[in-house]
RNA sequence: GACCCAUUAGCUCAGUCGGUAGAGCACUUGACUUUUAAUCAAGGAGUCCGGCGUUCGAAUCGCCGAUGGGUCACCA
């Protein structure tokens, strides 16, 4: 323990208790009673309890009349001279507790009327209903575990301000249940996530954070530094090359869930850091994987939602297999009348996008200009899930090239709600091709382009020793999690979003 | 990074034309033994986000800054 520190902070306390409102004094002072009478809650060190709210309520019937113990947070009291009611909330619900000088003795009575709103107690009662018919505890003993010293939101309104919400997450939490119903829904995605891999063979790994070249994606990483070995170091932006470097050592269906940094903007869609699983399967192509793809989520939305159709942000969408799938050429076709088939040089693919209205750097390629078009004019048209197939060999760097069209490769991107949440290619395992796409980042990268990838000479090294054919997905965990519980901002499905930290 | 909006009691919010800072919940005191947004009576509670300026006078007008939200840009 440092004390040097210990005694700042103490200081720091007395100096801001006088500047203390009103309404923390009397909490205070409440607790520093309930101390001088031996009554320190704080040393309270565990509890049993018997039942949950949400038990009691599960099996009424059998449970009326039955003593049971509980805990939880008050979150309303109604004190009625000698009797009082009040809710208390534990993990899984809410429930009344009824509590009368009779039952338990005047001085505890007394001692429960002073307790606050925020506190936390034990409840030691019989299960009855109430004559309005509410199931509640009769309590005969009430044990203080816990002092609040702040007052809790309102609890009409609660707590809405977004800023204080994700600061002061734990307070959203006690005050919002959907919050913890949100968070419930996330662990229990991930969960049936994992449920369905592992039922099918894959292999969960733990690669490192820590990476020497940040690759895999293209995106501007977070630097950071290793004192001993002096040595830069950065955050990975993607876990794509260690997994495959894992196919070549023999494991043939692995996958990693986990964080990603990418020093990149904010917003409702975006974080900092955020969850993706990645996925390859030796031996499969990325028609496989897309049929992975639409199977593994409409069984985690049937098994956690009990339903694969889905309502996000007021729009149905049916996330049940067979998803729509048409490549980027044939999108592209159907939303602007362009054949970009049957454009040959890059010169007119640049002049064909520019008739429609955009603006295109001289230097374009047909396969950019193609993306272009698909993203500028295709990609927020796409409500219901749908395989968008055969992107462009400039923009996709770690995939195969089709056979029949050297300029496009085999990976698709998947987009619900005109959201991408995921990508996936038959991964390139031709160690010479890829030296050559590495190459062709670095040079982009020496242009100025930050996002570009970085030379991995130890991965092209691992594709020389040989990768099987394989399949690769990844997907944005988050942006599933929002989808599924029709959350509007990925700060809502992350439980501490990156906040600036207020001045002083 | 650019633009727009917000910031007033612990929380949710009013605040007129620039003229003494308001409500509900929460809190304190009292009444009340089946209430449930309990009720009734009384009371206390403010760095009006921060700074500078205009003005006799600023929560209110102007400038600078902070944080958040939204839109755009970048990206997943």
């Amino acid at each position: 323990m440092n004390h040097t520190s210990d005694e700042r902070s103490g200081i720091d306390q007395v100096q801001t208790e006088e500047n203390l409102s009103e309404i923390l004094k009397v909490r205070r002072e409440k607790l520093v009673r309930l101390q001088s009478e031996g009554n320190n809650p704080y040393e309270i060190t565990s509890f049993d309890i018997t039942h949950s709210s949400q038990q009691i309520f599960d099996y009424f019937d059998e449970m009326e009349g039955q003593e049971v113990i509980l805990a939880g947070r008050i979150m309303s009291k109604r004190i009625m001279g000698k009797a009082s009611f009040a809710h208390i909330q534990d993990e899984k619900g809410q429930i009344q507790i009824y509590v009368q000088v009779n039952e338990l003795g005047k001085e505890a009575y007394d001692s429960f009327k002073t307790y606050d709103i925020g506190d936390i107690i034990g409840v030691t009662g019989s299960v009855f209903k109430t004559k309005k018919g509410e199931i509640s505890i009769k309590a005969a003993e009430i044990t203080l575990l816990c002092k609040s010293l702040q007052p809790l939101p309102e609890k009409w309104h609660g707590l809405k301000d977004p800023d204080l919400r994700y600061r002061q997450r734990y307070v959203d939490m006690i005050v919002n249940p959907e919050v913890r119903r949100t968070f419930v829904l996330r662990s229990k995605i991930i969960q049936a996530m994992r449920r369905y891999l592992d039922d099918r063979g894959f292999l969960e790994v733990e690669t490192p954070v820590l990476h020497i070249t940040a690759g895999g994606a293209a995106a501007r990483p977070f630097i950071t530094h290793h004192n001993t070995l002096d040595l830069d170091m950065y955050l990975r932006i993607a876990t794509e090359l260690h997994l495959k470097r894992l196919v070549v050592g023999g494991f043939e269906r692995v996958y990693e869930i986990g964080r990603i940094f990418r020093n990149e903007g904010m917003s409702t869609k975006h974080n900092p850091e955020f969850t993706s699983i990645e996925l390859y399967q030796a031996y499969a192509d990325y028609h496989d994987i897309m049929n992975l793809t639409e199977d593994m989520i409409s069984t985690i939305a049937r098994d956690v939602l009990g339903r694969d159709v889905v309502t996000f942000q007021g729009k149905e969408i049916n996330l049940a297999a067979p998803w729509k799938r048409i490549t980027m050429i044939d999108a592209v076709k159907e939303h602007t009348g362009v054949d970009m088939s049957a454009v040959q040089t890059d010169e007119e693919a640049r002049k064909t996008a520019e008739k429609l209205g955009l603006t295109i750097d001289s230097k374009a390629t047909w396969g950019e200009v193609l993306n272009i078009l698909f993203e500028e004019k295709v990609e927020e048209q796409l409500i219901q899930p749908t395989f968008i197939m055969d992107y462009p060999i400039e923009v996709s760097p770690l995939a195969k090239r089709k056979k029949e069209d050297p300029r496009l490769t085999e990976r698709f991107e998947f987009f619900i709600y005109g959201w991408e949440f995921g990508n996936a290619f038959s991964e390139l395992n031709d160690p010479i091709d890829q030296k050559e796409r590495f190459m062709e980042q670095v040079r982009q990268r020496a242009e100025g382009n930050e996002e570009a990838e970085m030379m991995d000479e130890d991965f092209v090294n691992a594709l020389e020793i040989g990768m099987p054919p394989t399949g690769g997905l990844g997907i944005g965990i988050d942006r599933l999690v929002m989808l599924l519980t029709d959350s509007s901002s990925i700060r809502d499905v992350i439980l501490f979003p990156t906040m600036k930290p207020k001045e002083q």
